[in-house]
DNA sequence: TTCTAAAGGTTTAGACCTAAACTAATCTCA
DNA sequence: TGAGATTAGTTTAGGTCTAAACCTTTAGAA
């Protein structure tokens, strides 16, 4: 057979999903970014999976709820928007369709006649709390190899990381007086 | 105005986008989850518009290119499937479009008939040569604020990251005697 | 007030992906 | 050898997302 297959574990993190596109130079960053993105998209992946089987829901969905979770007195549609980083068209979708399901409500907005308020249903409220501590857990499984000390260095080097990426992609500093 | 405009950088890198999700608990693992999601998302949608901007691909066909650049030889339409861990379907899509711009050829396997060897035409290649080179500066500028010895360390840990999640979700020890 | 620009939300067309059904070729093994 | 299972690839129906056109309401300026 062409495809070896008795290479050991480490060297399929190597190789496998999106660590492939680092053929022309071999820069550390680059390497960096491309295992990075191994290691979202399979965790990523996984809680999908599960959340279809668990609780035959999406992780958009997840996130729209989630969202909501923490603002209990609700949320104007293109606020959702913003925070969920999709489009308004987008949110309009998935409120219809959680609506109908009684996770959440449509209110009108008493202060702009053009706003809806949307807010978590007393079971839309109960069924993400369910749905969130399982979430929890499967993260604490997946990093369960990492000890506490190496959990905290990654969280504070992504944390400078992602202020840089702001920093450089938002460099329209609109300053008003 | 309800929400406050004004808070730094960090508060914000701390509240945009993924980094939502938890509200129930904070355990550390989770929060550095959703940084790390944070980061790749916001990281895949740059170079996602960046590729469109520049080059009018998507980031898909620019993974498609990169996996063909790495295998002079070709690769199967099943190999290509595995790799980019996409649908077959997905696979003969986007194989058409690129057949029809002339990038990716179809040749028939000479072992199997039921196989088709896709490969990169010489344009393809040279297409994706430039492409790959401009994206790499890119990462390079968005890790540009990590000294080497952060990258390597986040590198090494990711790596151990990678291996345990392979582990636990390949459970099934498939041993041919 | 009234005209215009902007903002909130919806609709529509289309990109990209999957799962499942399907055809054709290959493999297995009694 | 030959029936059944498996594998390669394609097609189809449908889910999720976006961009852009659209309508309504609000805000700002003359």
């Amino acid at each position: 057979m062409r495809i070896d297959q008795s290479r050991n574990l480490l060297n399929q993190a190597d190789e496998l999903g999106h660590e492939a596109r680092s053929d022309l130079g071999d820069h550390a960053a680059l390497k960096l970014w491309l295992r990075m993105l191994a290691c979202s998209t399979q965790i990523e992946d996984e809680i999908r999976k599960r959340l279809r089987l668990r609780f035959d829901i999406s992780l958009p969905r997840f996130d729209y709820m989630a969202q909501l979770y923490r603002q209990p007195e609700g949320l104007k549609m293109s606020e959702l928007s913003r925070f969920l980083m999709v489009t308004g068209g987008n949110v309009t979708g998935v409120t219809d369709e959680l609506v109908r399901e009684g996770m959440v409500t449509r209110t009108n907005s008493a202060s702009d006649r053009r706003s809806w308020i949307v807010s978590l249903t007393a079971e839309g409220h109960a069924a993400f709390q369910a749905m969130a501590q399982e979430h929890e857990q499967w993260i604490l499984e997946f990093f369960s190899g990492m000890d506490a000390s190496t959990v905290q260095t990654l969280y504070n080097h992504l944390g400078r990381l992602r202020v840089q990426l702001v920093r450089q992609q938002e460099p329209q500093t609109k300053d008003r007086p």
